[in-house]
DNA sequence: CACACTTACGATATTCGTAAGGATT
DNA sequence: AATCCTTACGAATATCGTAAGTGTG
């Protein structure tokens, strides 16, 4: 037996007007295709419904058996369809991103902000974590999707190019580096630096631009404040891309831009291959990827 | 939002399937035809819920939130559309009848004893009153239909004759009436009567024929048990219908036809005016007129 | 290259609205 | 005579199946 929810409005319809005109007038149909509707139910189901006379529509004992569920079953349709529209209108959802720490810091949280207050009904879950923990959540399907860059080994991965986060010497206003015009990283290398961990994505990327191993850094810390202080303090300079910036905007500590190719952190929207993204977090992939001019804003 | 039971069994088949070609025979349809179906719900509900590609098809997180509820939905819908087809073949139901002692005793057993094995799902209900209370039941629906003769108030009422019951002579073997050949009502005036209450139909009925009031009768009594009795006592003799001479084929007992226009109590099925009756209630109403000859049969 | 979904397209069904028909008050 | 449901019918729309197109393993 197949009926649609425009045969059980229209029966309720019927069941409360019992009137075909004005039942009609109320699902929008002339009277003639309305009652084609009501006939069709009537032969779907095999048993009369109304019972009609000129003056007079009623329920039969049947069509009162049908009433007293279908108020029910609409309703309960209703109720699905309203929600799965809740879904495709983003008024409710849920979103998990991960993303590197600094973006998490830096650029993200303007983002998010201007997100939520669009789409309040949409729940959202930020995971700042390093970039392996970031792609493996997307591999594993923990999160929709990451903001980070790329790694080896991107298998079952799809990434999309967002923004090069190029990088930056920090140093002591009063380091000689501070006075230079135009910087490259060979520049720097000659003096002593502090460096974040192999596992950073910051040192990773850097050392893959430098194409030579860096050499041994003074001090190998794991916080980007750290090296804030270590810098403050004159034990070295340190090279950082842009987005992280904002931990160095600090007095006596200068910032200049690295020239040379290549010297930029590619970052990257990462999903996994194949799947498709919730309307919520489609959502929020193409907000970020549409305010991708910001990344260079920001630092 | 309009979706039809067929858009909903076809998002589960393809959920359960998650191939489209698979899917689309459990429909009974082309695997284009499916598709356009599919398509159809994902337009209807402005969502995406399968992901396809060309090797694999699952659910996006809008079609999980719609197969969570899709299968209650339908199997809601299901219960109530076999309900309804349960009535409407007349494998549940409910039927009341109202109708004369004489024919709830005589007439009526064979019939719904018949009925209720073929439609054992049907409930039954048999009202065994006096006319003006049958008519009553009718009147204010507590029954669907009588079984019974009509009288001067019928307002409401739709009557549909069944049979005509005719009167006979009842009286002792020996009885000088139990030799005539051919008796008139005339011809049983002159002799003592037990007559039953002027409240039966039975009397009612045969004073209406009669053209004029009757002798006063030897006795009156309530019951046609009690006739009986005082006719086998040789107290009187009685005329009475048809359906009634079950209570006198006895022992000592002679009947006998009364010929004579009108001598007959028209019997009729009694149903309101403009009222539809159940699936179940016609089917015994027709079931009554289908077997009216036994009427005469019974006597 | 074989499988699986989509698109294209002509044929068939369904559904709609207008207009006429029939029944009741 | 007025109201109201049904029937009739041509037009617009939807749906179906066949066949060709496209992308993936």
């Amino acid at each position: 037996m197949n009926l649609s929810t425009r045969q059980l409005r229209a029966f309720i319809a019927l069941a409360d007007e019992r009137h075909f005109t004005r039942a009609a007038r109320r699902c929008h149909l002339t009277q003639p295709a309305f009652s084609a509707l009501i006939r069709g139910i009537e032969e779907e189901a095999g048993v009369r419904l109304f019972h009609r006379s000129t003056r007079h529509v009623e329920l039969t004992p049947e069509g009162q058996v049908l009433d007293a569920s279908a108020r029910r079953l609409l309703a309960d349709f209703d109720l699905v369809a309203e929600d799965l529209q809740d879904y495709a209108a983003k008024r409710r959802g849920h979103v998990a991103v991960a993303a590197l720490p600094s973006l998490a810091a830096g650029w993200l949280p303007a983002i998010l902000a201007d997100f939520r207050s669009r789409h309040p009904g949409i729940a959202m879950q930020l995971r700042d974590a390093l970039l392996d923990a970031c792609l493996d959540m997307v591999q594993q399907g923990t999160v929709d999707f990451a903001v980070a860059a790329r790694r080896a080994d991107m298998t079952g991965l799809d990434s999309q190019f967002l923004q090069a986060d190029r990088y930056h010497l920090v140093c002591p206003q009063d380091h000689p580096l501070a006075r230079a015009r135009r910087l490259r990283l060979q520049d720097v290398l000659d003096h002593p630096m502090i460096q974040l961990a192999r596992s950073s994505s910051v040192r990773q990327v850097l050392e893959q631009a430098a194409g030579a191993p860096l050499p041994a850094p003074v001090l190998e810390v794991e916080h980007l404040a750290t090296v804030t202080g270590l810098v403050q303090a004159g034990l070295g300079v340190s090279v950082v891309p842009a987005m992280t910036l904002f931990h160095f905007r600090r007095p006596g500590l200068a910032i200049r831009p690295l020239g040379g190719k290549g010297l930029a952190r590619p970052l990257y929207l990462v999903k996994r291959r194949g799947r498709t993204l919730s309307v919520a977090a489609q959502a929020l992939y193409d907000e970020l990827l549409r305010r991708r001019a910001e990344l260079e804003a920001a630092a």
